[in-house]
DNA sequence: AGTGTCGCCTGAATGC
DNA sequence: TGCATTCAGGCGACAC
């Protein structure tokens, strides 16, 4: 499940494959996926790729059109590279085929199809429905815990969720909400409002390490880069908490036949998993 | 305005 | 063995 780690990973591997080159054609496999493809993606023909940037999840391949290649690989999502001499042949879930005037072939295949790809006019972008309600970036310099108390001032509503709200900061999913509350010593179900601001600090600093070991595991596992994809990497390897429910979580002292291990609970209609132990208040 | 819930979709895991 | 059911989740839409 692409998070912004993946999304960041698959987008520098776009930029070696797709800057400075020609789109030769686009082809579509159905209609759409989450949102419908933008019909003009058929009659994309000749245009250069000029620059590849991320904004929270989405991939943007900005054209020399003055449009944009608005991608999100939602849930299940993947972006594969096939090179020149590589046999390409359309598997089930192939949706969109860039193939560029090199012979390389972009291929996003998204089995649940949470994803989307749409064209957006570059000029005004960030007023797109998609952005124009987005928060900071996690890993940018206005992420701070000033920024957060001030944002979560007031509001009862449970810390795990309002750091996972993209309007407050956007990248921050499920699995990284969990193990970042968890590195920061919080209850996940503590009030937003409630954080202090040595809390808060510690809760930035940590969605930030976490993001940024993630990247960097992604980043190691396509060293011989050969396809980009959604695939977390090793970072799975290194969960503290994420998917080990009745287990000890990272440096866990307890007896865990007493204390049951990790916990998992469902908040928002996601789990969230946590240890009642090191995660009894607000840090 | 803020908050909570739903539904899109398919593959993996589980149940009978 | 095989069919049916359940679960997972990003995010927009919708209901209070």
């Amino acid at each position: 499940m692409p998070e912004l780690p993946e999304v960041e990973t698959v987008c520098r591997g776009l930029k070696k494959t797709l800057v400075d080159r020609k789109v030769k054609s686009v082809t579509l496999h159905r209609d759409g996926m989450r949102v419908p493809f933008s019909p003009a993606l058929k009659k994309l023909a000749n245009v250069k790729v000029k620059s590849v940037s991320r904004r929270a999840k989405y991939v943007l391949v900005h054209l020399g059109d003055g449009q944009t290649l608005v991608l999100h690989l939602g849930m299940s999502g993947r972006l594969l590279i096939f090179g020149r001499k590589d046999a390409y042949v359309p598997s089930k879930h192939d949706h969109l085929v860039l193939l560029m005037d090199n012979g390389t072939r972009v291929v996003m295949n998204d089995p649940r199809r949470f994803g989307l790809a749409v064209l957006a006019e570059t000029d005004g972008l960030e007023n797109h429905k998609f952005f124009r309600h987005l928060g900071v970036e996690p890993l940018g310099k206005d992420f701070t815990a000033e920024y957060l108390v001030e944002k979560l001032h007031g509001k009862k509503v449970a810390v795990k969720l309002a750091i996972m709200d993209q309007r407050v900061v956007v990248g921050v999913g499920n699995i990284y909400a969990s193990e970042a509350l968890f590195a920061a010593h919080i209850d996940p179900r503590a009030p937003a409002g409630a954080l202090r601001p040595a809390t808060a600090e510690k809760l930035v600093v940590e969605i930030k390490a976490v993001l940024k070991r993630a990247i960097a595991a992604g980043g190691s596992s396509l060293r011989d880069y050969v396809q980009t994809d959604g695939e977390l990497g090793y970072f799975q390897h290194q969960f503290a908490v994420y998917d080990r429910e009745g287990k000890k979580c990272k440096g866990c002292t307890c007896d865990i036949k007493k204390t049951g291990g990790v916990k998992r609970m469902t908040q928002g209609g996601r789990s969230t998993f946590y240890c009642p132990v090191r995660q009894a208040g607000l840090g």
